[in-house]
DNA sequence: GAGTTTGAAACT
DNA sequence: CAGTTTCAAACTC
């Protein structure tokens, strides 16, 4: 039923668990020791073997258990701890093990198995121990399990599901979490005080993923990480979802019209243009007795209609040329509908009222 | 302690 | 390579 190794024999003084690995051969498997041996793969992040029923600084309960509880897997796969660890299981809880001195050749194959899907599914030591041509499977990839990051999605990476949470490690670029709390210092688990004791802090961070989790929009879609590296932020973050950029327009930025900045222009102008004009108007009414004042607001308002209609004349022109030319383009070389054609629809559609829009609003001005 | 949630691993 | 399934740990009640 558990997975205790009988590894009386093979396993190192020091820690029974750890057994003595020489060679391993890809196929066939092929030991130079008549006694079983098995690879040597040193803890990566848990020491198992002393884990125990607590409660950390965080005030979160660890489950009392020692080493794994595979049921599955036989203790065989990544998904085993004490595998994965590189450490045979002892004292396990785990059903049909495999991962013992007993089933050393499929042991044996298992971890060549995950070294062929992930050469850095070990340690560095671990590799060390392997054939040349096992390691070269992957000389580009960083050693290590953590080193590819973690993908969380909805823990903002403040628990234990987290893989770098649980290392005590940060959220690097290598990470592809989302809406991820573990980047700086800001967010780490506070110096505990009188005021600020570890059930403040497990309040506080259950209320904010409470609320994180309550929220109605979709927030996973908004990539945190990324709103903080444009904002120049010295977090470390990972970057998110690939925003296309084609140019930037007055700090914002355009993915499909090209004219959109003359667009975002031209909106700014009559954005100052009235800004202007409701200055003017207030300037005048606060003196209501001034005669000339009133002619300057009689001679200003006629003034900026004019001006307002002219550039609204303008904008129409502009969306009219944008929209005519976006069409007579697209119908020479649209042979699909895609994603872009629906950007563009969608952009198309709301010049087209806005446009629509700026023509009923200079009519009004006309008729008043 | 049972049930649920979560994210990595494995699979398709 | 993306989507789905499987798995076991973390977590909740």
């Amino acid at each position: 039923m558990t997975g205790n190794a009988d590894s009386g024999k093979i396993a190192t003084e020091k820690d029974p668990r750890k057994l003595v690995f020489t060679k391993l051969e890809v196929s066939p498997v092929v030991r130079e020791s008549p006694v079983k041996e098995l690879p040597l793969f040193p803890p990566i992040s848990r020491e198992h073997s002393e884990a125990k029923d607590k409660t950390d600084e965080e005030g979160i309960t660890s489950r009392k258990h020692k080493g794994c509880r595979c049921k599955q897997s036989k203790c065989l796969k990544l998904y085993c701890d004490c595998f994965a660890s590189g450490v045979v299981c002892t004292d396990c809880d785990c059903v049909d093990c495999h991962n013992n001195s007993e089933k050393c050749d499929a042991r044996e194959a298992a971890m060549v198995n995950v070294l062929g899907r992930n050469p850095n599914a070990f340690s560095e030591k671990a590799l060390g121990s392997l054939t040349d041509n096992q390691c070269k499977a992957a000389p580009d990839t960083k050693p290590g399990l953590l080193s590819r990051g973690c993908k969380c999605k909805r823990t903002r990476c403040l628990k234990k599901y987290c893989e770098c949470f649980q290392a005590n490690l940060l959220c690097s670029d290598n990470c592809k979490c989302i809406n991820c709390k573990n980047v700086s210092e800001a967010f780490q688990p506070p110096a505990f005080s009188a005021h600020n004791s570890p059930q403040v802090y497990r309040r506080r961070r259950d209320r904010e993923l409470t609320e994180w989790n309550s929220c109605p929009a979709p927030l996973f879609s908004i990539p945190d990480n990324s709103i903080q590296n444009a904002l120049g932020s010295p977090m470390s973050c990972s970057p998110k979802l690939p925003y296309r950029k084609k140019r930037s327009l007055m700090g914002y930025t355009s993915t499909l019209l090209p004219d959109l900045g003359d667009l975002c222009s031209l909106l700014v102008a009559a954005s100052e243009s009235a800004t202007t004009t409701a200055e003017d108007q207030n300037r005048i009414f606060t003196k209501p007795d001034d005669k000339e004042a009133i002619e300057l607001s009689s001679e200003s308002e006629s003034r900026n209609v004019e001006e307002e209609i002219q550039s609204c004349g303008r904008l129409i022109e502009l969306i009219d040329v944008q929209y005519n030319g976006e069409e007579d383009s697209q119908c020479k070389t649209k042979t699909s509908v895609n994603e872009t054609d629906i950007y563009m629809e969608q952009e198309r559609a709301v010049l087209e009222t806005f446009r629509d829009c700026l023509q009923k609003f200079i009519k009004s001005r006309l008729e008043s």
